[in-house]
This record gives structure tokens, sequence and C-alpha cells, in this order.
RNA sequence: GCAGGGAUAGCAAAGCUUGGUCAAAUGCGCUAGGUUCAGGGCCUAGUCCCGUAGGGGUUCGAGAGUUCAAAUCUCUCUCCCUGCACCA
């Protein structure tokens, strides 16, 4: 019988909405408040989309099952610029983006009037919306809000009172990529290309002229060899500048100085000609040495300050340049190249120069072309910085990588150098309007997560919250280690407008971490039909803190005093046991962002209880990515494989923190297996109730371990051992059980009943079909999850069924082995008996297991009726691994008799042996019988 | 560079936290056979090497160590991936 996952989950979904089963109200029960990161709507959802909000699904279904009083809401983030870089491309009929969302299906006049952002990001909102419906995710949506809301905003202008009320909210100074044409901070969707700005830091050392009070400023990203300088390095054909910058006049490039203005104070005096600088001396800021100006064919008026500092030794390209003057006969003076880092490592050699060493083995003899050169600069950096120690002067002794930081310190401390940034790009950047990308230090507000008394609250009460994995705690804990200053306004984008500077508005990130707070109490606010104006702080100070009191609150603001008391009282219910999930993109932002805001904000019992962070999905083996074409929308995903499959196969086959492969074969293979569970209870009306039998009991013991198993691994998030269980053993069990000759309805049918409670957390639609197909009436996604009788729970049963399919196996091998051999190719086995071990054998390996000595066991009393020669024969044959045993379970020898001549017709059927007879050891006339042990019976072959 | 994670059989991926029951789950691929079998699906068996009785041998990035015992613990090395703040 084949499925209809589209007919069959519209059904069930129409029947839940019209009994509104996700529609919580406050009760008796203990609430869950299950949230997911909401979605930006700057494109409709793909497959992928369904990983982390299936999974927080699952889990508030889980809940639900579990008799929690669960409530699972969600919203839609819309703030920054993304949105806006939508509108306007389509304003612009940028081919692109139309392509993209013709592909989601979305009619071309629709995607016409996406050039407003607020239809844009409305109309988006809804496509996302529809997704989740039809994806089966158990939402309540009488709670949904937009981050462009009015009523949002005032929720996050009291949350900024509050840290700035707090002290967090600090001004400074930060390097931003930007655009002096549209006088903009610019991102890498800013740019040309999507080149994302590599902003770095450079040491700007500043070397004085000998003669006047001018000083030659060279950029570098190796400070700590400052004392290995033999010269500076000018371009012959750079225009360069005399500016005042910070206070002094320097030498550098035009193009530089120019950069420079937008970081610190420049003041360009006049020009100076590069012959002019070549007859200069400078001066060494660390060691005062004086040194030459000389020309290097390798500078650059757009790298760094247009001016080098040569360090021949460790610098490649400065001893190449030296080396091309000195054959070119032009007069460099005698020069020592100082070595003043040193690696101790195999095949290094202490007394080579380290630059002329790499380029030799990267050159292998041949010219030092600028690429040859390039890549020695850069292995013999990563070499030095990782093994390298310093070899000369003050910090002698200590790593390189500890030195940059001391001698930069040294120098700027001492007016040697100060801070520079530059794009690291190899090629320059280009905004989109075609201005070329500078950095800026721009003047602007952060939240100062750094602030020590606020990591020391978040880190308290981190050690209360459930991360799930240990990587996970550790990462997060790495990450509060980590956080400091981080921009919390921005200059254009949708979203809130920034107390402290109005014309910006809070950076979109920053925006959401206290936002789900609001889904406890928005539909009582959008009942008694609440303005935004009306949303004043002291509203949010008692629905939050409780503090003042709902009349003073009713009197200030205007809305109705019962609609005040229940938004507190919602608030007061709902928000407690919160379990929050995302992917884990998001735990170096926004989860760490939230847990900070909550610990600031709220008082002990409102802070995060559990975290759930889960990976990603893979398209058939590849990451899904616009560029390789290979995004499903998540409605086509639904449509083709149906929301059950395709919520199985994202959600629970994966460890939570690893990626998911989505495999259309992995689909059907689910679609096949589902198939058999409908067969499964269609094959019900065949079955007789009868009395129990071996394979009954092996049955119950396994439905039961199975629940208790299942359980615990749920309780832990570990969905895919639970649904290796819940599912695929299932499967497996359901049909050793028909193997075997079960036919007993009343105990498949219970099997049945609560593996289908079970896996409707994942498969809901599905589950509720069989439920139904099982004659029941209620809905099984509000069923108890099913408890486990640990009396059932029957390892004899177990252990007897293991060791009936372990022989099973080992005759067909030795059937298999033999028949191989050309001796006994004709030959065909004609008998098989089963010879079950002597009971004191379990005795005397258990006693093994326990003395670890075989002359101990001997001399164990209850063994003292064995014959010597055959106990020590027993015994020793285990000498080996004498360390590794472990008692097994004691069973009767009836009862493992019993198993077999019960499923004498299985084997028969698996071996393709028509005579088989069980025997126990001592009334077995076989010579092979003495071979049996507790955990495996002999087994004699007769052949004919 | 800084921080985190990883390296397991043809591929993908468990297991390693709590060393022994690990030749190592599972899925895919591949091979053979079956199926009123559409070159599909499904079923059965096999898939490191050797073996005429359920056995033996050699494996879990490389090297060293701890141990009666290591895929699992320690150290060193090599290689790979991800994030790094104006970007949601």
């Amino acid at each position: 019988m084949t499925i209809n996952y589209g007919e069959l989950e519209e059904r069930w979904r129409k029947a839940w909405n019209e009994a509104k089963v996700y529609e919580p109200e406050p009760n008796d029960n203990e609430p869950v408040f299950v949230t997911a990161a909401f979605p930006y709507v700057n494109t409709p959802q793909h497959i992928g989309h369904l990983r982390t909000y299936g999974t927080a699904d699952v889990y508030a279904r889980y809940m639900r099952l579990r008799g929690k009083n669960v409530l699972f809401p969600m919203g839609f983030h819309a703030t920054g610029t993304p949105i806006l870089a939508v509108a306007k491309r389509v304003l612009k009929g940028d081919k692109d983006i139309i392509d993209t969302l013709m592909d989601f299906d979305i009619p071309i006049e629709d995607i016409k009037k996406m050039s407003d952002p607020v239809f844009c990001a409305e109309y988006i909102m809804h496509m996302h919306q529809e997704g989740f419906v039809i994806s089966g995710l158990s939402i309540d949506w009488r709670r949904k809000f937009i981050s462009i809301e009015p009523i949002f905003s005032k929720m996050v202008e009291w949350q900024f009172g509050k840290l700035n009320d707090a002290g967090m909210l600090k001004k400074g100074l930060h390097p931003v990529g930007w655009c002096r044409n549209e006088n903009n901070a610019v991102g890498q969707h800013d740019t040309k290309g999507d080149a994302e700005p590599e902003i770095e830091a450079l040491t700007a050392v500043k070397f004085k002229d000998r003669d006047t009070d001018a000083y030659f400023v060279c950029a570098t990203y190796r400070p700590e060899t400052i004392d290995g300088v033999t010269n500076i390095f000018v371009g012959e054909h750079i225009d360069y500048v005399i500016a005042e910058v910070g206070g002094s006049k320097c030498y550098l490039s035009k193009h530089a100085a120019e950069k420079l203005s937008f970081q610190k104070d420049v003041m360009v005096i006049g020009s100076i000609d590069a012959g002019e600088l070549l007859k200069r001396r400078a001066i060494n800021p660390s060691n005062g040495e004086t040194v030459p100006v000389l020309p290097g064919y390798f500078v650059e008026h757009n790298i760094g300050t247009g001016i080098v500092m040569s360090v021949p030794a460790h610098a490649p390209f400065d001893y190449v340049a030296l080396e091309n003057l000195k054959r070119k006969g032009y007069p460099v003076p005698a020069m020592e190249y100082r070595k003043v880092v040193e690696v101790h490592k195999d095949g290094q050699d202490a007394d080579a120069i380290p630059a002329l060493t790499q380029l030799e083995m990267i050159g292998k003899g041949k010219e030092f072309t600028d690429d040859i050169v390039e890549e020695a600069t850069k292995n013999l950096y990563r070499l030095e910085s990782r093994w390298g120690v310093i070899s000369y002067g003050k910090y002698k002794g200590k790593s390189e990588a500890d030195a940059r930081e001391l001698i930069k310190t040294d120098l700027v401390s001492t007016g040697g150098a100060f801070e520079m940034y530059d794009l690291a790009n190899k090629v320059p950047v280009f905004c989109r309007c075609g201005t070329e990308v500078v950095v800026k230090l721009v003047d602007q507000w952060f939240i100062n997560y750094g602030d020590a008394s606020w990591k020391e609250k978040v880190r308290t009460h981190m050690a209360n919250m459930r991360f799930f994995t240990q990587s996970n705690a550790n990462t997060f804990s790495k990450v509060v280690d980590w956080i400091e200053m981080r921009a919390t306004e921005r200059a254009q984008g949708l979203g809130t407008r920034f107390p402290l500077n109005p014309e910006h508005i809070i950076e979109p990130l920053s925006d959401s971490t206290i936002y789900m707070t609001m889904y406890t109490y928005i539909n009582v606010l959008r009942e008694a039909k609440v303005s935004a104006d009306q949303l004043k702080p002291e509203f949010f100070e008692y629905v939050y803190l409780e503090k003042g009191d709902p009349d003073a609150v009713s009197s200030s603001t205007g809305i109705d005093r019962m609609a005040v008391k229940k938004c507190r009282e919602m608030f007061d219910y709902w928000y407690k046991n919160t379990s929050r999930h995302s992917g884990s993109d998001l735990i170096y932002n926004h989860l760490t962002m939230y847990i900070f805001n909550h610990v600031l904000l709220f008082d002990k019992t409102r802070l995060p209880n559990q975290i759930v962070v889960n990976g990603l999905v893979n398209y058939e083996g590849k990451k899904m990515s616009k560029s390789l074409g290979n995004i499903v929308p998540l409605k086509k995903g639904v449509a083709k494989y149906g929301a059950d499959p395709l919520r199985f196969i994202e959600i629970v086959t994966a460890d939570l923190n690893t990626d998911t492969e989505f495999s259309e074969k992995g689909v059907a293979s689910i679609q096949a297996k589902n198939e058999i569970i409908v067969n499964a209870v269609s094959s019900l009306q065949e079955m007789k109730t009868q009395e129990l039998t071996h394979i009954d009991y092996w049955m119950y013991s396994r439905l039961n371990s199975k629940i208790k198993a299942a359980t615990e691994h749920m309780d832990s998030m570990n969905f895919k051992e639970a649904y290796l269980e819940i599912y695929y053993n299932s499967i497996n069990e359901l049909k050793r059980y028909a193997d075997h000759g079960g036919s007993n309805g009343i105990v498949v049918r219970e099997f049945l009943e609560k593996v289908t409670v079970m896996l409707s957390p994942v498969m809901p639609h599905f589950a509720e079909e069989v439920w139904h197909m099982l004659g029941k009436t209620t809905f099984v996604v509000v069923e108890p999850w099913p408890e486990f009788d640990e009396s059932a729970i029957n390892i004899t049963e177990e252990t007897i069924a293991e060791i009936i399919d372990a022989t099973t196996q080992d005759i067909k091998g030795v059937i298999d082995m033999r028949s191989k051999s050309d001796s006994n190719r004709d030959k065909r086995p004609i008998a098989i008996e089963i010879i079950v071990a002597d009971q004191w054998k379990t005795t005397a390996l258990n006693g093994l297991a326990k003395e670890k000595s075989i002359s101990k066991v001997m001399d164990l009393d209850e063994l003292s009726g064995i014959e010597r020669q055959r106990l020590s024969k027993f015994l020793s044959q285990f000498a080996k691994k004498i360390n590794a045993l472990v008692p097994v379970p004691q069973i009767a020898e009836d009862a493992i008799l019993n198993g077999f001549r019960d499923s004498i017709q299985y084997i028969e059927a698996k071996t393709g042996v028509g005579n088989i007879t069980v025997s126990l050891e001592n009334m077995s006339h076989s010579n092979r019988a003495e071979r049996a042990t507790p955990q495996m019976p002999a087994i004699d072959i007769r052949w004919e």
C-alpha cells in the first residue's frame, strides 16, 4: 500500500487545528516553553531550515506526551540590512535576486512589489509561516509577531534603557570597512563580488629622519623583527607626502595618507620626492641604529604606508630586493643581515639566513619570481610564528608570538609606533558603488560584554544550564571568555532607533536577545488592542519584574487594568522551564548574547534553563548552497517527499550536533519502512489471541526495554539513538517475531500502539493515521508517552534469542565454509544436532569471571562434583582472555532447550537443513558435545 | 594569526567521557542469488586477508609511551574543517 502523505497530512493538520491542540492555556501541569531562533525573512525557506525548527518541535511534542503544558510559539526577524538589500536589488531589476525568488515559485507580479522592504518582509514571512504549517510544527500561531512592528521596538527600547542604566553601553572607536562616497559602513553584502573586507591591525613603526624632525612610517605585521632592520625601502615611482599625523611629521605615500585620515588626524603639509627620501638616513626607534634608505622594487603605494622597514634575514622580499640592488651595482652599504628569531626544529640550519633558506627551498634553483617570494614569505611567517624564539635583545628566549605583543606595546608606549588598520585582502575591495573600501575608525556605541562582573554572573548561571553535550558546554564557556565589546548601532537598515543616537538603528542581533519573553503575552496585547505608544517602560517593568502595580501602570499607559494584570500572569506562568533551540552557528553571537541579557535584566527564576544546538543539513553529500544550485525549497520538498519522511530524515538520523544527510534514497527507505508498519497494522486482523509463548515474552521484553532506552535517550536529547530503538529496531523486531512464528494479536497490538505514540513526535501525521487505523479515537499527539514495565524486561528471554540467532548464524557459516571445499562440494548436510551446555559450565565461567584464577575456580565447592579433567579442560580455553571475561546470565537448561525447540522451524528455514535436534550436553552422544559453552551451544552437523 | 572541532574499513558515519563483550553499529556503494522482477523497488547472503566446523592473522592519520589489555588514556608530529563581530 502506498501512503499518500499530502492527503493524510493535510487531513490531520485540519483536525488538530479544529481541536486547538497546540494552543495551550495555563493549567495545573508544569509549563514548558520551547522557542527556536526566529527565522530571518529575506529569502523563503529551504528544506535545510527544517532541522532547527523540527528539532524544537520534536522536543515540544515529546514534552507534551510527557504531560507537560507545552507552549511553542514562533515569530519572524526582519531588522537590519538584508531585506533592504533585497528590496533595493528588486528595484534595480537585478536578475540574480529575481531568479532566486522565482525558484521559490513567487509570481513575478509579487516580486515586483518587493521593492518595498516592508512588503517584502511580510510577503516572505507569510511564506515561512506556511512552510512551518505544512511541516507539521506544533506552533501556537496566536502569538506570532515580526521584529519590525512598533510594539517590538517598544520592548527593545525598554531593554536598552535598562542596559544603559546598568552602565553596559559604552562609546568607543571601532574599525569598519567604509565607503567614502556613500559615507557608510560596508559589510560583505555591500561590496562588489561580495568580497568580505578583511580588516587587520598593523603596527606603524616610526623611524626618525636623522637630519629633520620627520619620521618614516613603516607598516608591519612583524614588529618583533625590528632589531633586524638593515634599511628602509621606498618606491621610486611613488608619490610621497609629508603629513602631520597625531602630532608628528611623517613621510608616507599619498594614498596611505588619505586612507589613514579615516583613522587618525592627518594633515598633509607638502609632498616629497622619492629621490629626496633616498638621500636620508633613518634611526631605528628600538636600538637607535642609523640605517640607509634604499629603493625597493616591490614597494607599492596602496599597501601599508608605501614605506617598508627591511629585515632581509626574515623577509624574503627584503632579501631579494637587496640582492637585486647589489647585482645592478647600486651602492648598497655593507650591512649585517641580523637574525633576531631562531627556529628550533628538525632540519633547520642554525647558521643560515632564514629568508634565503626558505627561498631556495621553494625556488629550487629557479629565479626568484614574485610568486616564489610570496610563498616563501608565507611559509617563513608561519614557521617562525609557530616555532620561532627571539634570539636577540631584550626579549631573547621568548617565543616569537609572545614577543610580538611585548615589542609592539613597548614601541607604542615610547612613541616609536602607532596602531593602524588596513584591509588584508589580496586585491582592493570595492563598494557596490565603485569606490574603493577603506578602514574607518568610527566613534560608536557598544554593549560591553567584556564587563568582568557581568561575565561572572553569566558564568555562575551557566553552571546551572543544560547544554546536552560537553563540547557545546565548553564552546559556550570559551565564547564567554572571548566576547568583548559588541557594536550595537548601525547607520542603515530596518529596526528600532537607537535611543542614544536616534539617527541610527539598533544592530539586528542586539535587538533580539529577549524577544521570546513577548510570546507569553503578545496575544493579550492584541486582544486588548494595545497600541505601541501605550507600551511605556513601566508596563515592561511590571510585566517582567513585577515592579509597580497594575493600577498605576494602567492609568499612566491607558492600557486596560485587566490586560496589564493578565500580561504579568502569562509571563509569570510561561516564562520558566525554557528550552532554546538554534543552529550551532548562533553560539558565537545570538545564544551567548541571549544568556548575557537575561542574566542582567531578569531575576533568577526567569533565566535560560537549557540550550539545544543542532547541526545543519547536507543535500546528497554536499552543503546546500546557491552556488551549487542544490537548494530545495521547503514547500517543494514537503510536496515531493511528505513532511513526515522529511522530518525523520532531517531531525533524527544524525547526532544532534552533527549535520544530517538528506538523500532521496534515505527518504525512499523511510517511506518503505512506514509501509511495513501499515502492513503490520493490517495483519492484526488475521491474528488471534492465544496463550503466550517464548517469542511473545521476548516481544514484551523488547518492547519494554525499548521504551526504557528510548525514554532515557529522549531525555538527554539523543534523538538518533531513541529512534534507532523506536523505529528501525521495532521494524526488525516485528520481522523477527513473525519469522519465529509469533502471531498473537494482543501482543502485536500493544507493541504497535506504544511504538506509534513514541513515533508521533517525529512523524506526527503518520502516527496519527496509524493510531486511528488501530481503532483509536483520541489524538495520538496528546496521548501519554508509554511507561515501561521493568518486570516485563526479561533478560533471560532476550539472551536466549541472541543465542539462537548467533547459533543459527554459526551453522550457516560452517555449512558455507564446508561446502566451499572440493571434497565436500557435492555433499549436503542432512542433520544438525544443537547441544546446549551443562549448567555447571555457567557456574564455572562466572566463577572465572569473578576470581580471575583457574585454580581458585577448580577449588569451588559448587563445582566439586564435576570431573576434574573436564572442568580443567573447559576452563583452560578461557585462559587467554581471562581478564576480559564478564559474568553471563544464569539460564535454566529447560528454558534454553525450549527456546531452541520453539525455533526449530526458523532454524530449518534459515539453514535449509530439515533434520534438527536439540539436546543437553550430558544427554548427547556427539563427540562435539563438550565444546558447548553457556553462550555458545555446540553444533554437530552430519553430512550425507 | 586567535579560538574551537576533526582524522575509523570503497564512501559516509557511530564508537571513544566510564580501556577489555570491537574486525568495529548503521547507511550508501559493490557482488551473487531470489522475487509473475520495468535496467526501479523489495528480499536473502557476502563485501580487510587467510582458512575443507563456528577459527586464525593484520587494522581504526603517523610515531612513541602507559597497561595483563588501547580505535578508546598520555605525549609528539602531520594534515583537514569551522568561526572570528557590523554579518543575520
